[in-house]
DNA sequence: AGCGTGGCACGTACGGTGTACGTCCGTCAA
DNA sequence: TTGACGGACGTACACCGTACGTGCCACGCT
């Protein structure tokens, strides 16, 4: 019985996979080798340490978007669509979401999409120092979404708790919160996404605007 | 010598402080104690577990947030004050930012910031529905500032070598990653979040326009 | 005064974690 | 044939969260 023979990417792979079957805070090395029907320490013949295995699945997942470009797209449908990829991983990795964000990786693996976003910028008339605010600002506002999506779901949802019971909350003390515990109770993520990707798109373009003038 | 009796606070100051000064990772409840001078099972008495104790850390660094609101001064004046009494975070307790982002919590800690800027956000003009989305995708912003600007030091930061060691992308596969070296390397975060507010100020500015003709 | 009683500090113990180190074995070069 | 070498694995250690039991002390009641 010829088994595959075990290697950083088959490692990563489980890796991956347990964060998603049995959340973040069940991986351990013991239950990744157990996954793969391997002895502990054989894993550290190929990934050093925890911490590196955890770097790799950052750098896995976020290489997995999948960037279409469109060049001769209008620059603001290039922007959603490169926003619209990040969010990606939010629905293909939803418990590893944290784990990417969460961990700064210095390898390329997220200079595809940098050199992307900058390339489209400048296309349209931005300086590299304007290019990179905006790339950043954009990023923030990614990540931000994305963690908003998935701590949502902690582990598992309960059936449907906003995040405070709206009945404990003063009336008097917090009126809007109060009259708005519905829109706050409820939120549709790709709405939500897509409403903020647009505002951001418009501030972009006004920018654009004054700055041509 | 009387000694200061255990007690919740107590214990959540401790916690914070661990953290500012050996970082997240270096957490742990028998640390805690000994920082003390107290038995470890001695904690368990005023917190159910850990991850009630993070809870706390997270609720009590949000509630420390100076919110000085002016209800006379112009509405951008108010947003940009909200977004930067965020951001104070990030300057009291870097360590602890990620433990504040990656928890939510549900308790009346965060509300209040939410009641003044939902309140901002109607007094000038938008309904609840729209209220919420922009107020959600502020929020959104702000975390990914802070994660950007904490993420940046891991634990300790090396002398100062940006994320990639830039001699090594290949320059035709990556001309402006490779062109923006010296923007991409620097980060003036507090800039960076200025300008990042200042924009969406603008966008819902110019949101508000249209929605008033 | 005597006597519960309940809260709190604490020790011990168990199952789990990351990983340093040593051992064994299969493969391939000389 | 032999030597070296890389990879799989077992053992061991320090540390983790926390369930459970024990003892102390301050209090309210009779």
């Amino acid at each position: 019985m010829p088994v595959e023979p075990l290697s950083r990417p088959r490692i990563v792979a489980a890796a991956i996979d347990l964060i998603e079957r049995e959340g973040a805070d069940a991986i351990s090395m013991r239950r990744i080798a157990a996954d793969l029907g391997v002895g502990v320490m054989s894993l550290y013949n190929h990934v050093p340490n925890k911490a590196a295995l955890l770097d790799a699945v950052a750098e896995t997942v976020l290489s997995g978007i999948e960037f279409t470009d469109d060049p001769d797209a209008d620059w603001t449908e290039r922007v959603r669509m490169q926003a619209r990829a990040f969010r990606q991983i939010a629905h293909h990795y939803p418990r590893c979401t944290m784990v990417v964000v969460s961990r700064q990786l210095q390898s390329p693996a997220g200079l595809l999409p940098v050199e992307r976003a900058l390339a489209t910028l400048r296309s349209v008339g931005f300086d590299g120092e304007e290019a990179v605010r905006i790339l950043r600002m954009f990023i923030a506002y990614i990540v931000g979404s994305l963690l908003r999506e998935v701590g949502v779901t902690p582990t598992f949802a309960p059936v449907h708790h906003s995040q405070v019971d709206i009945e404990k909350v003063d009336p008097v003390l917090f009126p809007e919160t109060r009259s708005l515990a519905a829109e706050l109770g409820a939120c549709d993520h790709e709405a939500e996404f897509e409403f903020g990707t647009e505002l951001l798109i418009q501030a972009i373009a006004g920018r654009l605007a004054r700055r041509k003038r």
